[in-house]
DNA sequence: GCTGTGTAGGTGCGCGTGCAACGTTCTAAG
DNA sequence: CTTAGAACGTTGCACGCGCACCTACACAGC
């Protein structure tokens, strides 16, 4: 039954279906360990620390809103939300923007940089472990580049409009 | 400001950490592209198609309920309910297993199969259309390959205990 | 037979999320 | 100046999910 199949089965389409899969598979994996790591070593949820990584990695270690959600790959109402958890844990502010009224920059505090670094270890331990020593550093590289290819990061211009 | 970083802040750390956001971005983007179209136009979840397409691919159209809740990567509560919608819309249907009293089948029902033969087309377009062609299937099989490795398949022992 | 441990699936509950709608502010056209 | 349209962030709402717990059954061992 079901005899090593799958594969052939999917195959009927192409690579990139199996690209797909696997990326789904990863994806779930990693994110299921990384949450629960955070969350009983430091009472942190993975989209908080990922918000967190994001200020602290900002000039200033700020960001509008907007930015913000787009990095962390939320929506808007959703990034609302989770910024006022944080900003209830003391862990990041809210503060208006200057230029534009309508603006709002979301600023890591001192306790949220300092509980950053706490919780950073274990994130990164986390991730490594997922990564079976498998591929060695070259291979690795090359992996990445590909994906970055595939999926090209919007850092900077927000996205490719 | 953040002079093409991000990478080469991160890299502090190592490879592993660029190829897990490039998959945490890759997974929702599709995710969200795939869930969008398919909704909009067949009025289908990504998971209920997920869960057609698993059982359509099983021997005799069925899977035991925990069999299927792995490979769509879903909680076991979260595929009883979802199997609770697909079943109130006539898409599958629960039954007993002979050999095991505590077990149910998932079964497709030939609504069910129609049903995804219909949004199957979207699906694959959906997903070709987010791998843009620049990486021929060589390269693409490559990277098949090496996630592969890196996230191997539990399909038919269920998981590797 | 009974009893204990493990497994299959379902239920109550709380939480986080996205969508649609809203108020506010910025910008451009007239 | 006024008005139309777009952009930024928030709020009401409903939905889907996972966790913890529960029942029913399986398979030891005695």
């Amino acid at each position: 039954m079901t005899l090593t199949a799958g594969e052939s089965r999917e195959s009927i389409g192409s690579e990139e279906l199996v690209v797909w899969r696997m990326l789904q598979r990863a994806q779930v994996r990693i994110t299921r360990v990384l949450e629960a790591d955070l969350l009983v070593e430091h009472d942190l949820a993975l989209a908080s620390y990922e918000v967190l990584l994001q200020l602290s990695e900002a000039p200033e270690r700020r960001l509008r809103m907007n930015d913000l959600a787009d990095r962390v790959l939320l929506s808007r109402s959703g990034l609302t939300r989770l910024i006022d958890r944080l900003q209830r844990d003391g862990l990041v502010e809210r503060e208006a923007c200057a230029s534009d009224a309508r603006g709002l920059f979301a600023v890591l505090t001192d306790g949220g940089a300092a509980r950053l670094a706490e919780a950073s270890p274990t994130y990164l331990r986390g991730v490594r472990a997922q990564f079976p020593d498998m591929l060695d550093a070259d291979e690795l590289r090359r992996c990445a580049a590909m994906l970055n290819r595939l999926f090209p990061d919007p850092q900077v211009p927000t996205d490719p409009y």
